[in-house]
DNA sequence: CCTACCGATCGGTAGG
DNA sequence: CCTACCGATCGGTAGG
């Protein structure tokens, strides 16, 4: 009825998901910390899929959006890259527990979900290869194998999330700024 | 009876941990990869958890074993960073599937196996901080927030091996030489 | 929102 | 290594 119960009931499968996964938490372990029985979820849920597709999907779409206004402004590629590592902390601060989800438990997507899924986040990391590989050309970031960096600073930015759980306090600013050092700019003292 | 038999069926679970995560595979699943009844796998191993602790605990020791030779020796703190980044795809390049679990599949461990995993995983990300830490007093890395650094570094290189199973073709080499760039040195044009 | 219940599948054992 | 089977739990439905 109220459809903030369908809500209350999906962020309390997240938090479960994310501490112990998708098959590991059954319909019965959602509707315990909810303080009801199994069958009264399925006023609110079709099935324990529609959760984690809801989940899943939503947030995927999040960052394909942030990723459509980067790519637009008129920037230059290497801003672009800062701003990427910008906007999945902000997405990270707005919902962790979903976030945390996409590394591991999106295989547990079935049907139409799980192929949407699929879509956006190649089309997502099709996008972030062809910033870096911008960069390269315009000569802003040293020549570099692609794949590997690509792979390297997502597999930080997919972490994220968990990290941001563990480490609630830490000032977001500060991620950000060292995250740039780390990711970008690199460690070593005679680098800028 | 055959003592390889029991690793067949170990790493054959492995494969299929990977891919559909410890939870979702059943004994089922793993006996009809190898061909027989789920039954008959219990004169091999004594239980699905038996075969999930021997594969983490086995892998972290591994690990733990690198730590402790590249800490003892007399080098640089800067190059004992350079020199993790290197047993890792030593270790992943011998192991991928085994490896590729420990990110997400750790938490199903259960007992004495789940708190032995922790202990050994907490001890190499204190070792890997601390050396974290001594680069920076040593005037090799630029000052930088150690937990963000270390979770940094450490996510792409837990994250390797599932990087390399989709990508088998990469010469290690390249992938030693990539990552240096990528995790310490910077990808940015005017850093070194 | 609950009680009562479904068929399927789970990890694992007995016994040969 | 197999057949036969166990109790427990799974996601989900019927009906109120």
């Amino acid at each position: 009825m109220k459809p903030n119960r369908r809500l209350e009931i999906i962020s309390c499968a997240a938090d479960l998901f994310q501490k112990k996964g998708y098959s590991s938490t059954s319909v019965r372990d959602i509707a315990k910390s909810m303080n009801m029985e199994a069958a009264s979820l399925y006023n609110h849920i079709s099935s324990k899929q529609d959760i984690l597709s809801t989940l899943l999907l939503e947030v995927a779409s999040e960052f394909s959006e942030a990723m459509d206004g980067i790519i637009c402004a008129p920037n230059s590629s290497l801003d672009k890259l800062y701003q990427i590592i910008s906007s999945h902390i902000k997405i990270i601060i707005g919902s962790a527990q979903a976030v945390s989800l996409i590394p591991s438990e999106w295989v547990h997507l079935e049907g139409n979900a799980i192929q949407e899924f699929i879509a956006l986040r190649d089309r997502y990391e099709l996008d972030f290869k062809s910033i870096l590989t911008k960069c390269v050309e315009e000569g802003s970031l040293k020549p570099v194998n692609i794949e590997l960096a690509s792979f390297s600073i997502l597999s930080t930015l997919r972490w994220l999330s968990s990290w941001h759980i563990k480490n609630p306090t830490v000032d977001p600013t500060i991620i950000e700024e060292e995250l740039k050092k780390c990711l970008i700019d690199g460690l070593k003292v005679n680098s800028t």
